[in-house]
DNA sequence: CACCCGGAAGACCT
DNA sequence: AAGGTCTTCCGGGT
């Protein structure tokens, strides 16, 4: 255990511990789940009080979740608020994509899709999918179907579109409201009402049901689905998280950083290592509120991707002085204090000689499975190739790892990931488009951590092209 | 010199 | 026992 002597005093020193942070009263999955300002969570006020009436006056084919429609809804919708609103004829071309794909967009992506209306669509929808949120809020909890946590197994060809996360930011930081934890909760038990695999078009393209990664990229999930689809995170954040709020499993679960920061509301650990590592640790607490949640693994801050990402995802702010968003739209983010970060790892992990070089392997590592890249030429700054969402469900890599037996897995196209520069992308889980999406093909498909699968493959490098079978994902057990 | 990159081997968990 | 996820080391490149 060298203790870093940087600024970031080491870790057992209760000074050092001032330094970290409190633990993150739900886990940042959320946001990415329910990025969209949903009721709570966001301003109570829809942008214009005026809109609300309308969800009443929706034409009655379609249903009061925007989240739900198909295409038909989408344009029946977009027909509709034509007439309504009085709004210049939208190119119906431009929308072609379900109803969570659509709630996804952002303004922005609205304007540009529909200039001129997009304002007008963008608060529509908002109010429609807080409503929608909050009846479901108010059903009896349906209980969290396992589906929802993993509507679709990563298709092993989630290639890392141009992740779109800004929604995520938009709210982050009502999530303390209490109702973000009630809204967790149904969203949760929502998803199941949602469409969650993102159309099978995708899928086809895609080769699986990862458009979920695909989507999530364009975060699609989180948004809506994320709701639904991704539940599972869900599970893990939100019961956590939010409810109660300030209280959290999440982040520093480490033993040595749970008694270390005085906050921390965490799980007793049961053995040091264990406390740091075993979802088994928030059985006890979060776990149980979502009973029938599935076997979805809980991180929690287990590893590193999400502990980072409970990092920049913290409500609070608290650790922008070890990691910070750079742009959280793509999921750029830059480790400020890389040896207080790797320190802060370390206590996690119960690992206290880590350091920047050790922890920055970790991050490598991530490179192969599409969950990180380097920001070439800027220190310190990765960027997220899949949301929290997708990253969990990642956990079932393994699963991609069978799928694609060396045998399809075709050469690397591209040896090396070509730096992209990526650009927002609308939000659009579009069914089929989802797959046109990534430009460069990044077709360095997630594989797994595991060192093993790649050993085969390791002629490729860090690229294995998961050859998609466009079809069955992965649902196999596994193991 | 500080990063960054991956290979290799092994530890620790689940 | 096997597999997953790092952790540790390390040589090499920029």
């Amino acid at each position: 255990m060298k203790l870093v002597p940087g600024p970031l005093p080491p870790i057992p020193t209760s000074t050092s511990m001032e330094r970290l942070p409190l633990p993150l009263p739900f886990s940042p999955d959320l946001l990415w789940r329910y990025p969209l300002g949903f009721p709570s969570m966001g301003h109570q006020n829809p942008p214009s009080s005026p809109l609300l009436d309308y969800k009443s006056q929706l034409p009655s084919s379609l249903p009061s979740d925007p989240r739900v429609w198909n295409r038909d809804d989408v344009t029946t919708f977009l027909q509709w608020a034509e007439r309504e609103f009085d709004i210049q004829p939208i190119d119906h071309d431009m929308f072609q994509m379900n109803g969570k794909a659509m709630c996804l967009l952002t303004r922005t992506d609205l304007s540009e899709r529909a200039p001129g209306s997009g304002d007008v669509l963008h608060n529509v929808l908002q109010i429609l999918v807080r409503e929608a949120n909050n009846l479901q809020r108010m059903l009896p909890s349906s209980p969290v179907t396992p589906t929802s946590r993993h509507p679709y197994p990563l298709s092993p060809h989630s290639h890392p579109p141009t992740p779109n996360w800004n929604i995520l930011s938009q709210n982050t930081e009502s999530f303390h409201s209490s109702h973000a934890a009630s809204l967790a909760a149904h969203l949760m038990a929502q998803s199941n009402s949602v469409t969650l695999s993102p159309a099978p078009s995708v899928d086809s393209q895609a080769g699986s049901p990862q458009h979920a990664d695909n989507q999530s990229f364009s975060h699609s999930i989180f948004s809506m689905n994320g709701s639904n689809g991704s539940g599972s995170n869900p599970s893990d954040s939100d019961e956590d998280g939010l409810d109660k709020k300030g209280y959290s499993a999440s982040p520093p679960n480490t033993p040595s950083a749970y008694s270390l920061m005085p906050q921390m509301p965490y799980m007793p650990p049961r053995s040091p290592k264990e406390a740091a590592s075993s979802p088994g640790a928030f059985k006890g607490t979060g776990r149980e509120f979502f009973p029938n949640e599935s076997p979805e693994p809980n991180t929690n801050g287990r590893l590193l991707w999400d502990f980072l990402q409970q990092l920049l995802n913290d409500p609070a702010q608290r650790y922008t002085s070890y990691i910070a968003w750079k742009n959280r739209d793509t999921g750029v983010f830059k480790i400020v204090d890389p040896a207080g970060l790797a320190k802060l790892w370390g206590i996690q992990k119960n690992h206290l000689s880590m350091n920047y070089d050790k922890m920055s392997r970790a991050l490598r590592y991530y490179y192969r499975v599409n969950i990180l890249r380097k920001v070439q030429g800027e220190r310190h700054c990765y960027q997220f190739l899949r949301n929290p969402t997708e990253l969990k469900n990642i956990k079932n890599i393994s699963l991609l790892r069978q799928q694609m037996s060396p045998t399809n897995t075709k050469p690397p196209p591209t040896p090396i990931i070509p730096h992209i520069t990526i650009k927002p992308e609308p939000a659009e889980v579009p069914e089929h488009e989802v797959a046109h999406h990534t430009p460069l093909e990044y077709d360095d498909k997630p594989t797994d951590l595991s060192m093993e699968g790649p050993r085969d493959l390791s002629n490729n490098t860090r690229h294995i092209n998961i050859v998609c079978s466009p079809d069955p994902p992965i649902s196999g057990p596994h193991h």
